[in-house]
DNA sequence: CTATTATTCAATAGAACCCTTGAATACTTT
DNA sequence: AAAGTATTCAAGGGTTCTATTGAATAATAG
């Protein structure tokens, strides 16, 4: 009888310490910025500005955790996501925080104070829009993000070299931007230059991470 | 641009939020409780073998994070799930623990002793064969929760009084039994009592949160 | 072999978490 | 109003988590 509640315990402590790994604010920007792309651990603190040693250590709590796995490449150890689930998992979380919506969007709202001001277009009208030749797709994110997957027949041109490249662009098509999904400011930003510059503009608001879950291959 | 970090901060420490409330054993138990019926504080703080003081903290925390609710009933307080996501995220959550296997088939072997040693049944195979009238399938969980909801055509005999009813089942057909899920040992201690008096019996895996996922719906 | 670079380790201090205990609160019944 | 019951509050001490710092380990280049 106590066997019993002891292995039952254990049992709960597993899945505990698998929730406690996601419990961290730097871990899970983490693995939104794994979901995207493989990474180096000093590419990872740069980009979630943190220190390199803390770095480390929160990457070394989720390898334990089965979050993530490590390769090392010469010098560099490359770090990525250790399934696809931990994906889904990480989708569902975010689901479920956005049902209570009332802190979430005042949070959202301050991260993406335009959100509201640009027009979207959802996954269906861009496809079949796309099939007709009537929209031009751009991926905004990081260039290693977009080589390590994007939707099919995006066009690169990463957020810090949009300004010079503008002349890329064709004047005459919808321009719809896109980037890592609906937390992740790039293509607001990207959308606010292009309509300065007098471009027709929309955003997608999924990013590869809802694409995939919606069933759909990347191209790389 | 330090703004940008701030708010970008807040928004992760929000599902960070969320997550660490997942991130605790007492507080999973209690959220598998909730999913198969409401129930008081007293009543949760004795399945889960706890105080009653420290449930309540805990409950209030679930509570916080908005994945439980809570009516007041008279003299009684009565928790439930605040929605039926939270019990998607909490199957999503052992899923990902599930490819891990390693580790939680070392804990689930020992909660589960027996766990190989009988026959299963598929939901499909059950669905086929109860329509042909083969199979009694038999609910034992406790009474409050085959009240709260149970898989259409069960008949519930909770585990604790199945010894003085073993009259009520019949002798020519199979027994398939069920409880909470894949997680639960009342299926395998019935089934051991049932294999004793010599009862063709067969457990089903799954229990009424998988059976809700599944797209099907549960009988009051 | 030495110097260099990416990553990890070890130690520390401060914060958050968790359980226990005993008292306080809210509602019902008499 | 008084007594009784379910739940919550408040305070404590022990444990775990986190960021920082500086030193230690790999792998590479010269």
């Amino acid at each position: 009888m106590e066997d019993h509640h002891r292995s039952k315990e254990q049992l709960y402590q597993l899945f505990a310490k698998l929730a406690s790994a996601l419990a961290n604010p730097h871990r899970l920007e983490i693995l939104d910025l794994l979901i995207q792309a493989p990474r180096t651990v000093e590419d990872l603190a740069q980009e979630a500005h943190m220190g390199v040693a803390n770095t480390s250590q929160h990457l070394q709590r989720l390898k334990q955790a089965n979050l993530v796995a490590d390769e090392r490449q010469g010098l560099f150890i490359r770090y990525r996501l250790a399934d696809p689930a931990v994906a889904r998992l990480w989708q569902e979380l975010r689901a479920l925080a956005e049902l209570q919506l009332a802190e979430l969007d005042r949070a959202l709202n301050d991260y993406r104070p335009q959100r509201h001001d640009f027009p979207k277009i959802s996954v269906d009208e861009l496809q079949e829009r796309m099939g007709k030749g009537e929209v031009l797709l751009l991926d905004v994110r990081p260039a290693v993000e977009f080589q390590a997957g994007h939707l099919p027949g995006a066009v690169s041109i990463p957020l810090d070299q949009l300004d010079q490249r503008l002349d890329e662009l064709p004047a005459d098509r919808l321009i719809v931007a896109y980037c890592r999904g609906p937390y992740c400011v790039f293509a607001d930003q990207a959308i606010e230059l292009l309509t300065e510059k007098g471009r027709n503009v929309a955003r997608l608001e999924e990013g590869v991470a809802e694409w995939l879950f919606a069933g759909n291959l990347l191209e790389k």
